[in-house]
DNA sequence: CGACTCCTTGAGCAGCTTCAATCGATGTGG
DNA sequence: CCACATCGATTGAAGCTGCTCAAGGAGTCG
């Protein structure tokens, strides 16, 4: 999932349509907890996440932790540079997958329309990560939170009229991970807004936003 | 320039090879201070700097700004997500550029050798950017500030024996909205380098790094 | 020389982290 | 079926990092 600020200027990114060659492209599984790859390993396929989600991380050599990014059903992942890979990426759920060869990327393999979809999702990442990069160094905590609650409801959220429901698969610690925070600043921004009234959680995984715009005000820091 | 955690994994990454179209690219001139695109532009050209510095930048609705990147001699900008630009690109001295039809990235446009070029320059800057988020989510005041100059000395500094030297073209306050800080946190940083004898500074802009071994491992955050 | 801009430095404060304890849900064994 | 262990989430209290506000210094240009 690419949290970003702008999630609400662009449609929900569909599942580009399938080439033809894709209905050949072989579908991976992978198990909770189970990695697809390590940061360094040689990039050989390009996924494309088809159910589930993944979770795309660093590490520094003290072992501090970012989170990436999350792949949604959509989202392309693995994307090479320099021919290896720069994150570790595994799964938070049962999660099923369709590769590409990496080839289709580098030259296309015979199939330019694949090419140019995967030349597209890559644009998109650029844009996704700077998007990140604008979220990290200029927004509050409270900011952060609203702003991955807004995008991740609204790309990935059940409609329930008014309101917005979903089902987190990751952990507080993988939301504070990826938003640059501690769980326990994520846990206390979660609290305050279900005391605000805009979103309510049932367990904590489950969030309803309760006031959709009001989160989405949140999120764009308007005072 | 991207600021990268881990630059010192990898080459300088030289100019690509110019290849055989590309001695017919147009060149564009920008004075200090010009913009070459703005956010929400639509992409028709793909720049690589030739000589001097630009700025890529984005900015939130109440004034915020974040600087994305500093684009130097041999970086490809302007990459496009939905066919429009996501950020302002201007110019901190006077800056020559190279251009190249958009259509050279979507689908070659005849130049295989030119598309492959700009297709792994796109790779290279989502690893940057990743690298961005690293270390906005993860470092410290002054791990971010090392790594600036870690960075950018390395990459584009003067090799002076046992020192490098580089000449800063932008102010502090760009240091500081592409670090994620307040200008008056750089400075401090600087100072607070200048006393442990990390480095030198003559005026705001000349920097001079007496230890390189010591800064790298300020950067990299071991204790 | 004076005006302007940028950089530096200081003092106080706020926001986020750290450390620690409790809560709550889930699962296991008696 | 219940007691208990475990793990993640929440809450509280205290501390530190980086920000805000403010003043002074240094370099630049008319």
């Amino acid at each position: 999932m690419y949290v970003t600020l702008s999630a609400e200027n662009r449609p929900v990114p569909e599942l580009p349509q399938p080439a033809r060659s894709v209905r050949h492209a072989p579908l991976t599984r992978l198990g909770t907890g189970q990695h697809l790859y390590r940061e360094g390993d040689p990039v050989e396929r390009l996924y494309q996440v088809v159910s589930g989600v993944v979770r795309l991380t660093r590490m520094l050599e003290d072992g501090r932790r970012q989170v990436i990014a999350f792949g949604y059903p959509g989202d392309i992942i693995g994307f090479p540079a320099d021919g290896c890979h720069h994150t570790d990426c595994d799964a938070l759920v049962d999660t099923t997958l369709r590769s590409y060869r990496r080839a289709a990327l580098d030259h296309g393999d015979g199939d330019p329309e694949l090419h140019l979809a995967l030349l597209q999702a890559a644009l998109r990442e650029i844009s996704a990560m700077q998007d990140h990069v604008m979220m990290l160094g200029q927004k509050s905590a409270a900011e952060r939170v609203a702003s991955f609650l807004n995008v991740v409801t609204r790309k990935y959220g059940a409609d329930l009229g008014p309101c917005r429901q979903i089902e987190l698969p990751m952990c507080r610690n993988d939301i504070a991970d990826f938003l640059g925070l501690t769980t326990e600043t994520v846990s206390r921004a979660f609290t305050s807004l279900r005391k605000a009234g805009v979103i309510a959680l049932d367990g904590a995984q489950t969030i309803t936003v309760l006031e959709p715009d009001t989160l989405e005000e949140l999120a764009l820091g308007s005072d």
